[in-house]
DNA sequence: GAAGACATCGAACGTTCGTTATTTTTCTTA
DNA sequence: TAAGAAAAATAACGAACGTTCGATGTCTTC
């Protein structure tokens, strides 16, 4: 299993005290992501980040080199070790490959839930990503996919899924996951999210089963 | 069925040769296009427009009001009518529900080749549209799910389909139909297109039938 | 070919942008 | 509490932004 790299530690800083630059990098990610959100990363301003920030402009440049530093702050700040989470939640220890795809479903779109905006963010400005830290945002995902790939195999091997293409269906359960993110202004009204779970985990399980 | 509105017509212009006008805007809208892709819609400037339109930065000016109007020019360039498509192709004509959403799918699927930037473009900047176009834009989308969330139900009826919620399962094929615009870079260097559509197609209908 | 409508152009407007250099304040430590 | 380091604040830079305007060029029509 190859290591989870993270985008953290790419961006410099001229301030000493790491317990500050910690605080203050926090701060400027949860607040540059509301602002990231409503009007895109071009559009909003480093003004715009010093208002609601409440940093001096000028401060501002003291935690960071580039405005596109920011954008690569509020990527380390969500961006989630997926893969870790589902170890976390015991999805690995899990025999039956049925229930075992469930449960990863199941613990990812929770975890989806209270991020839907950032994960949206994510799929619209990674593309203002500095090439490097793209590469890493991307390999998590891969990664992610890659495992979902190992237990349909798991589950052909003992005759309960029937898949034509493993990788291609691993990348559309990673795809699927993220639909709320993405088209949740025409589900959102209709269903809880529960319920919109529930649903979301029968369909993807449905298109693997025999 | 409610009558499909167009985009079209809400850019005023200050030239009065109709045809003139039309020939100017597909311009515009062709070459702003690539600059939105690359460069998103708030990081693309009016000088970039002229540049590559060869419309001086003035004259441009000419053939819109604001700087938005260009997101809507190419909102109409490519706001094909979805439905209209299905009509053309004959998918209404289809009586066995299932080779009938395996042609809705294969058509969507084969329309979305050209267009996948275009596509993919229309789901990142959307958000910069003025409302009033974007209310349009999605009404063309919300009409495309219920022409599927029909066929489903048509399917249900005759015993084919066994679906636990057909509106949620129209808006995942819709959904899934752009996987390629939105995901390809993980799947266009493993398969060719015709493997990509196909294994969508397949996909897609074994999450319907029983 | 003169007149007038139409289209195009270049230059400029006032703002706002990302970034930096310098000064002022605050904190630490002896 | 003085001295020196660290952090914050201020003000400014040149460049680029969206947009406007008046002059210039190019057609059509009689």
């Amino acid at each position: 299993m190859a290591v989870t790299k993270n985008v953290k530690g790419t961006v410099e800083t001229r301030i000493k005290n790491p317990k500050l630059v910690r605080k203050k990098h926090l701060l400027i990610a949860a607040k540059a992501t509301k602002l990231f959100i409503k009007k895109g990363f071009s559009g909003t301003s480093m003004r715009d980040i010093s208002r609601v920030t409440k940093i001096t402009l000028g401060n501002l440049y003291s935690y960071i080199e580039k405005k596109e530093d920011v954008l690569c702050l509020v990527f380390d700040l969500y961006h989630k070790s997926w893969f870790k989470l589902l170890e976390k939640n015991g999805v690995y220890k899990i025999d039956d490959p049925r229930a075992q795809i469930h449960m990863a479903v199941h613990t990812l779109l929770l975890n989806c839930e209270a991020y839907q905006d950032e994960i949206k963010l994510m799929y619209l400005e990674s593309r203002f990503l500095p090439k490097k830290s793209l590469k890493i945002a991307m390999e998590n995902e891969r990664q992610l996919i890659l495992e979902f790939e190992k237990m349909i195999r798991r589950g052909m091997e003992r005759g309960i899924f029937r898949v034509e293409d493993p990788f291609y269906a691993a990348n559309m359960i990673v795809f699927q996951i993220s639909v709320n993110p993405l088209r949740g202004w025409n589900l959102r009204d209709k269903y809880s999210y529960d319920k919109l779970v529930n649903l979301t985990e029968s369909y993807i399980l449905k298109a693997l089963v025999q």
